[in-house]
RNA sequence: GGCGGUGUAGCUCAGUGGUUAGAGCGGCGGCUUCAUAAGCCGCAUGUCGGGGGUUCAAGUCCCUCCACCGCUACCA
């Protein structure tokens, strides 16, 4: 049986995420494995931080924290952001803390180098004294060699727009302290991908089906593909293993070998809380595994070559990725989003102001899919009004306060001789409706919400063309029917919300009177007439109320003024 | 510089080479009163960035130019 293993990727322990986090990976993951889920499928998503690297070193020291509760801080900061968004993983971790991540990625390393994939090479790099570290081309500050400008980043020059090598720029000083650093011979290991590129990975990654924003950066990518170092010297990080290691002493794993890796240590850690340790083998070395990983577009080279490449050349059957639906990038009313420049709107605030649920919904409908896009306020405000207010909302009150006030409360009787009349004018004749799952299966969360609101709108139209105000004074029986079929529809909203909008969906579902958690009701087949009724006539309703009050101006004006207040201070 | 993306109605965008190019929002007009001043129906607006080419046929394929954006890897 086909099962699907879903990654988002690991988010960065070394600060906050914002909206554009949430769009690119976690939003439309979480909605994936939901929308699988109640199809009856088996998933499993996964997560969690991704903890080493120079910069959470540099961050921690700046905080003054040991690197462990630094990393440990972002990564409950970071979850806590998830879980306000409804954004739910079966497993949660950190590479830092994750039992079983040292001792794979050991493995990885010590397989790569056995079967031949890790060549070493001695390089000199700049190092700071003072600081007692090498520095990243970033953390080298300068003056361009080309055009004499003298804040030049140690790889790339921001005035001419040149490569730099940081070891041919002129003064060249620590970024993090100031002094001048000098050269130093060290010894690394590659990766050799030109050699897994020439083995599998070349074909493998040229023949498969990419989302089509991917396929060209990968065609790309394998051209120009160069060993790459996997090794760095510094102290926070997985060591690399002793017996490979020699003289080599004092070196970890660079952060992004042992990052991917992570999808993989997590997924040891859940299997063995489930109390069958090696479960993990069914997800990652089973060829039903369909590997779904949700990244930003930033990450597809690692995603489509890097990581495959990994995962084959350690020669252990693991499944290699199946569909890398990366999303462009998402920007915050036409600039890039940057926390430290607080053009941002950090997810706390937002769930404390508006509605986490609402919020998913417009994040999914205007998700940079295809090309960059927007987060906008005022666009925000005409979502959740026009569309979710209007549209959804508004039916739910229009059909379920009728039935408040003249039926007691209760889901009317479908009178048996309308019932095909009834089916034939709303499945018929009321707008289009299709089934919203099927644009998420692939991965167009846009029209899989554009979808859901046309869903909603075909029981609008219903209702105006049968009017069962009207009917109600001359034919209460055929008012009835219409209302209870109302509620029929009703009742299929609430499941083609659900992976969208959880809670929301909930609500409509208890609305309606129904009984358990609307997202453990499966996945309904489209309506057919005839044949798509749960018969739920006497039902008692539960209380209603508006699902989506609307957002006033005001709310909105105040939000767009904390941007600017922020960005100012 | 290299690579890639985008450019379609006032706005946001959809549009497997094939009828008069579509949707939502906004605008205007009408209907309705069950409902969150909601709903429904109808109307209007396009040199499909410019130019050239291929084709019986181009928003769609090719070339070129323009504009905006992103990436350019020992950051993760």
């Amino acid at each position: 049986m086909v099962r699907y293993l879903v990654t988002s990727a690991l988010p960065y322990a070394n600060g906050p995420i914002h909206f554009g986090h949430l769009v690119g990976a976690y939003l439309p993951a979480d909605v994936y494995a939901r929308t699988l889920r109640m199809q009856g499928e088996e998933v499993l998503l996964v997560c969690g931080t991704d903890e080493h690297g120079v910069a959470i070193t540099i961050g921690a020291e700046r905080e003054q924290q040991p690197y462990a509760e630094y990393v440990a801080h972002w990564r409950t900061k970071i979850k806590a952001s998830f879980d306000l968004f409804g954004i739910e993983f079966d497993v949660w971790s950190g590479t830092s803390i994750s039992p079983f991540h040292v001792e794979l990625s050991q493995e990885f390393f010590t397989r790569l180098d056995e079967r031949g994939y890790l060549i070493q090479r001695e390089i000199e790099q700049l190092h700071c004294p003072r600081c007692v570290r090498f520095l990243a081309d970033r953390y080298v500050e300068g003056t361009c060699p080309h055009c004499g400008y003298e804040a030049a980043r140690g790889d790339e020059c921001p005035r001419c727009a040149k490569w730099l090598d940081p070891l041919a720029m002129l003064h060249p000083r620590c970024k993090v302290c100031g002094s001048t650093p000098t050269r130093k011979q060290t010894r690394h290991w590659y990766l050799d991908l030109p050699r897994l590129r020439d083995d599998k990975i070349g074909a493998w990654a040229s023949g498969h089906e990419w989302k089509p924003n991917v396929a060209k950066f990968v065609a790309n990518q394998l051209a120009e593909i160069e060993p790459r170092p996997i090794t760095r010297d510094m102290q926070w990080g997985v060591p690399v293993p002793a017996a490979r290691a020699g003289e080599q002493q004092g070196k970890v794993l660079y952060v992004w070998f042992d990052a991917p890796i992570g999808y993989i240590s997590f997924t040891r850690e859940w299997a063995k809380a489930q109390g069958r340790p090696q479960a993990w083998k069914d997800w990652w070395q089973s060829p039903d595994t369909r590997l779904v990983h949700f990244i930003g577009k930033d990450n597809i080279p690692f995603h489509c070559i890097v990581f495959p490449a990994m995962l084959h050349g350690v020669g252990q059957q693991y499944v290699l990725p199946w569909q890398v639906p990366a999303t462009e990038f998402y920007n915050l009313e036409g600039k890039k989003f940057s926390t430290s420049a607080g053009w941002t709107i950090p997810p706390e605030e937002f769930a404390a102001q508006f509605d986490v649920e609402s919020g998913r919904f417009y994040l999914l409908a205007s998700m940079p899919e295809t090309a960059d896009s927007d987060f906008r306020w005022d666009e925000f405000q005409r979502t959740h009004n026009s569309l979710l207010a209007d549209v959804i909302g508004n039916l739910a009150t229009r059909v379920l306060r009728f039935q408040d006030k003249h039926y007691a409360g209760r889901i009317p009787a479908l009178e048996p001789s309308y019932e095909a009349e009834l089916d034939r004018v709303l499945l018929t004749e009321c707008g289009s409706f299709a089934d919203p799952a099927a644009h998420v299966r692939e991965f167009r969360f846009r029209r899989a919400a554009e979808q859901l609101i046309e869903n909603a709108r075909v029981a609008n139209v219903f209702v105006d063309r049968l009017a069962p105000w009207a009917l109600q004074k001359t034919n209460p029986a055929k008012a009835a029917s219409v209302l209870a079929t109302c509620c029929e529809w009703l009742a299929y909203l609430a499941q083609w919300m659900a992976p969208f909008m959880p809670a929301k969906a909930q609500s409509l579902w208890s609305m309606l009177g129904l009984e358990g958690l609307v997202a453990g009701q499966g996945w309904p087949t489209l309506p057919v007439p005839g044949r798509y009724r749960r018969q739920l006539s006497g039902r008692k309703l539960g209380p209603v109320s508006a699902l989506f009050p609307k957002l006033d101006d005001a709310s909105i004006a105040a939000a767009i003024d904390r941007l600017k207040q922020a960005t100012r201070s």
